[in-house]
DNA sequence: ATGGCGGCTATGTTTACGTCA
DNA sequence: ACTGACGTAAACATAGCCGCC
């Protein structure tokens, strides 16, 4: 059984659902049931490099490593007189006057009118969404959005698709333009996210300079970048805790049905019930009564023939009883040394 | 200590675009 | 070739947290 996350993010195919949500009981998580289960031969190599992983992201978060400039990639583009890629990119090239406006860091347009810089102010005339906040940048309608566009950067999108589709001559009005990213560029922002998920601004800045880029573009990326990942792993995480509710389930039932045989047996023929002592076993863990077939081995086991304490030879219910119920809830039981799922 | 401010992330929504029947 | 449904991804909106002053 393989449980894996394809969405680029291989470095964290399975992370325990407990571990992500210390802080919540299993009840809040929905799950019914308190357990570390434990899934395939390799759930604890994984659980390791995970936590491994974990460390590591930690000490990343802590120094706040600016890894950009010694990433290597496929491509290393070469940069240009603004200190920008002159790779050619498929689609989303930032005109010249936007990518000086990123290398200068986001530089106050000009207000020359014979710039290309006042070109691009008419079309944010053309371009600025009605009752967003007007022609100040500022996006915020209801003042709870602090992030005001204030690097001019979501109009530079508007600008610089406008310039790409003047020759469709399609007035959008109020619509945004959209533009896809290059394969290249992704693939570079991706190979980025790989090294860390979050991004300080100079790395965001120089992300945006070698992919031709506004900062924003490389920000928003990062955002629906993470929100991906994190549905991803949602879905891989309800699908693994599906899966392990209804192998609890077959064991319950399987167990119960064990029992329900055993009391049968024993009504029926309780001389026979005199066993070897030594078939008995006590979980070291739960400090439960089990019987061999159930404490040490899997529940594959299916037709083992559990058997009863021979000290217990009376008969008396009281001492002779086996609760092989589930023993959801108990604190100290650790499915994974009684389960193991093929 | 406290409040305002700016920067950041997480999360949810909107919308443009591509694909396919 | 055209079209509508649908999925995806870029862009946006909002709330909350944190550090700084």
């Amino acid at each position: 059984m393989e449980l894996g996350l394809t969405l680029g993010d291989s470095s964290k195919p399975l992370i325990g659902l407990m571990e992500k949500h210390p802080h919540q009981t299993s009840k809040e998580l929905g799950l019914g049931f308190t357990t570390t289960l434990s899934i395939g031969p390799n759930i604890t190599t994984q659980i390791d490099q995970l936590q491994h992983e974990e460390q590591n992201t930690r000490t990343e978060n802590l120094h706040q490593l600016d890894l950009l400039p010694q990433l290597s990639f496929p491509w290393n583009p070469p940069q240009n007189e603004f200190g920008v890629s002159s790779r050619s990119l498929e689609v989303n090239v930032v005109p010249p006057v936007t990518a000086v406006a990123v290398a200068e860091d986001e530089a106050v347009l000009s207000s020359s009118p014979n710039s290309a810089a006042s070109s691009f102010q008419m079309d944010l005339c053309i371009y600025s969404r009605g009752g967003s906040g007007g022609g100040g940048g500022s996006l915020s309608g209801s003042g709870g959005n602090k992030r005001d566009f204030s690097d001019g950067e979501g109009y530079d999108q508007r600008n610089s698709s406008r310039v790409s589709d003047e020759d469709d001559n399609s007035v959008l009005g109020n619509t945004r333009k959209k533009l896809r990213l290059s394969k290249d560029q992704s693939a570079f922002l991706e190979e980025s996210f790989k090294e860390h998920h979050t991004l300080n601004p100079k790395q965001k800045l120089a992300l945006a300079k070698q992919l031709n880029l506004r900062p924003r573009q490389v920000e928003v990326w990062f955002q629906n970048r993470r929100a991906r990942t994190k549905l991803k792993q949602t879905e891989v995480d309800c699908e693994y805790l599906k899966r392990c509710c209804e192998t609890l389930t077959e064991e319950n039932r399987r167990l119960h049905k064990e029992l329900q045989e055993l009391r049968a047996l024993k009504t029926s023929n309780p001389f026979n019930m005199q066993l070897p002592a030594t078939t008995l076993t006590m979980c070291p863990s739960c400090e439960r009564v089990a019987t061999n077939s159930t404490a040490t081995s899997s529940v594959t086991n299916n037709t083992s023939a559990a058997t009863i304490n021979a000290s217990n030879k009376t008969s008396d219910d009281s001492t002779s009883k086996v609760d092989i119920g589930f023993p959801f809830g108990k604190s100290k039981f650790q499915p994974q040394q009684h389960l193991e799922l093929n």
